[in-house]
DNA sequence: CCCCGTATACTCGGCGCCGGATATACGGGA
DNA sequence: TCCCGTATATCCGGCGCCGAGTATACGGGG
């Protein structure tokens, strides 16, 4: 059985490994350590069975069982040759071809016709509001990251998810006007239905 | 224990009950026909594990089973009271408070410095050409459901994923140049590091 | 010297999701 | 009439993910 690239958490391991040996609880404070986790979803749960998982597909192997002191034997496992085939082949992968991704967002705005347009106006108000207060909050944090001398390429993902962020406040204040203004095609009906 | 708003295939189910009860296999029926499928991930066996559990929650109940000549006894399903409620609480969440989605992209683009420069700018160009080609998919189909009448509202979702491709293209597009003109920040030592 | 809060390091039971397997009915061609 | 491909409708075994639970070590205050 061939290696199958579901959860991102195996990528970050073979990442971390490629830079030098870890046992998987320091991998999980490295990732902490640098934000890692709000772009790749970290629980220690899954991070041990993605552990094992890439172990028995020999991407990593158990390299030492370091025991200082009394604790309990850490294993530190190092990534191998195919390991770091299978890391630059999915991360090329993952940046050549677009996945198609579920977003929660697109399934909720699919039935929106289901509420009345006074209410959906609300909820979308309250979205744009939650929406400012990220966007905000990710121009801090670029901000310090660019004032800490950390170069763009170190938060090239914050760059990207800012615009992704900025298109959907845009899309979502069209949205809104065309609500309100009644021009959004079938809104005569929509309101219709609600009476 | 309350219910658990994890899988958006649980929404379409009291979506479509919401309509008139139905049995398991035509909702996936129904789903398909109209395209939701592309919105909301359907597969059988998710379906009635789906359905079981907002039985289970009693937003759901099984009304009748019918029996049309020999076949297996079809199940029949209606939404409740409560489901009903679920259903508008759920879609109101959705559309109100923006959630932490994982995207596949953004965790290999916050590697990209893991391969060289060139090779990056391949797999962008890559990524590139697939969004044009999904695009001009988009705009095909927008163009075919509007001349069969049916209203923006009938497919605002795919509205929002055109929105949303747009600006990641123009992203990628500024992302390929910088790379190109070496303008990134943190260019210099990119370059460096893969010799 | 003792106590206790925090950090370290992992374990485990359960549950939801997946998709291939199963079983029957219908319809059309030879 | 027989055969077989397709549609109908559901089932089930396995696996990956989750997060709460466990157990020990360290360090600082009283």
């Amino acid at each position: 059985m061939t290696f199958k690239r579901t959860n991102p958490l195996a990528l970050a391991v073979l990442a971390l490994l490629a830079e030098r040996p870890m046992h998987p609880y320091e991998m999980a404070q490295t990732m902490r350590a640098r934000h890692q986790e709000q772009v790749i979803k970290l629980n220690y749960g899954s991070l041990y069975t993605v552990v094992e998982s890439l172990c028995r597909h020999e991407l990593i192997t158990a390299s030492a069982t370091q025991k200082a002191g009394n604790r309990p034997a850490r294993t530190i496992y190092a990534i191998t040759g195919t390991g770091t085939d299978e890391l630059h082949a999915w991360l090329r992968e993952l940046i050549s071809v677009p996945a198609k991704e579920y977003s929660r967002f697109e399934a909720g705005i699919s039935l929106v016709g289901l509420m009345p347009p006074d209410e959906a106006l609300t909820v979308v108000d309250q979205r744009l509001d939650a929406l400012g207060e990220q966007l905000t909050a990710l121009a801090v944090l670029l901000e310090k990251l660019a004032g800490m001398g950390l170069p763009q390429l170190a938060w090239i993902e914050l760059d990207y998810r800012m615009a992704m962020l900025r298109a959907e406040r845009a899309w979502l204040t069209w949205f809104a006007t065309a609500t309100r203004d009644g021009t959004v095609g079938g809104y005569a009906d929509w309101e219709d239905k609600h009476r």
